[in-house]
DNA sequence: GCAGAAGTGGGCCGCCTGTTCCACTTGGCT
DNA sequence: AGCCAAGTGGAACAGGCGGCCCACTTCTGC
């Protein structure tokens, strides 16, 4: 137990400190894992990772020893990247338009990491830290929707389940479409937000939905190595 | 090559007749997968189901020699009811409510078996046959489109792949909410249909979203076998 | 009934995942 | 410069999966 000198200030985290080398280590699977995240999801196997980040299968147990003790660290930052959104549609004069750009940006999120829709969705249970970072924008939602419903743009009858609810729908097409028709959630969302909309609001464009043979080819696309649901 | 007496209408199917008790094995398989297909969705494992039949691992690898024969098998007959679905549809002696009525229905049938939403959506490849069905309830959706538009209700905005979008939308809330909050596909679907709608059409009533309660178990509900995407 | 073919299920194999152990290397402190 | 603990990666292990073979049972036509 001989402590070293000070150095530990009171209430840090219980984690000793790494060496240098781990650390190196460590970033190295953070960059790896969040790089096959995004393009596979969650459910790639911990030695694709470890392979990824060119380290041995054990330093990455002995450093996560869970998977969602990996996606607990890998995701930390993304929901800072969650959070601020709420906080820059806040800061929009016009609350109509800062409610639609909100909606519109956490379904970009969404679709650009694959990880991370799953995440929102909770396919795979999150950490407390994410869980808490969730429900402090959730605070700031409230008050973008009482903002946005006082301006009389949005429908009285929006509840704030209705973004769970597009959140859900939105990863179920990122994962069946995103590889061949990317954009097909834009039409989605587009829909959904002309349904929020009250009559008389300015409604944002309902882009086009991708080509036929996109959209085919998204459905009959093989199996993939972990497919949608299930 | 003793052929049986007659029996054997010609262009008939080339499997060989089977004996009494394998048609009766075979039976079992079909009900078993029907009911594990239901509530966990295609991605079981082909020991689960010749469990749950209560037959060996071989017997089902010899009837069902690839797990997409074995979906083939399974859902064929719920294709018929989702082709009866539009041509029930097209009776309706009103367009747009035949319209919504269908949209409706298809999402409804994805809700009430987790395996047919997936079959939908091609998470899977499908079977030949499965997709015949399915192209051939295409053209008569067409025409849906076609009678709900000219009737002034269905904006011309809406395009075929629409439902498509939305059929992968609805998978997604239900692979995530089925669970806990077995309505909140409604709630999507309300607003989808809201959303087609030309201004002035009858819009039917947005169901209630799911009690946060509810929506929020089902956001943390602990990673069961077989996660949702990924 | 009886013979033989059709059908059966248990067991084995190869593959992939995640976990743990252990002999070796490397960094940090003096 | 040198020592020791922290850190490493490969190897070995357990569990689940699908595919396949093979000795045994059961149906069916005569």
């Amino acid at each position: 137990m001989t402590s070293t000198p000070s150095d530990r200030s009171p209430g840090q985290e219980p984690e000793a400190r790494l060496r240098a080398d781990a650390e190196r280590n460590r970033d190295l699977i953070l960059a790896a894992a969040r790089r096959l995240f995004a393009r596979e999801g969650l459910g790639v196997s911990m030695a694709s990772v470890a392979r990824e980040a060119g380290v041995g299968k054990a330093t990455l147990s002995r450093r996560f020893a869970t998977r969602e003790e990996l996606i607990n660290a890998v995701f930390a930052d993304r929901m800072d990247a969650y959070a601020a959104a709420v906080a820059e549609a806040l800061a929009d004069p016009d609350p109509w338009h800062g409610f639609t750009g909100y909606i519109h940006a956490v379904c970009a999120m969404q679709a650009a990491d694959r990880g991370f829709a799953d995440v929102l969705t909770m396919s795979f249970p999150a950490a407390k830290a994410l869980e808490a970072r969730r429900t402090e924008s959730y605070n700031g939602f409230l008050e973008l929707i009482a903002r946005a419903r006082s301006s009389g743009h949005l429908r009285a009858d929006f509840v704030p389940e209705d973004l769970v609810i597009l959140q859900m729908a939105n990863a179920g097409v990122i994962a069946a479409a995103d590889d061949s028709a990317p954009d097909a959630w834009r039409r989605l969302v587009g829909h959904m937000i002309r349904s929020y909309a009250a009559p008389g609001a300015p409604i944002p464009p309902v882009p086009d939905a991708p080509a036929p043979a996109a959209l085919y080819r998204a459905m009959v696309r093989l199996a993939r190595t972990g497919h949608g649901s299930a």
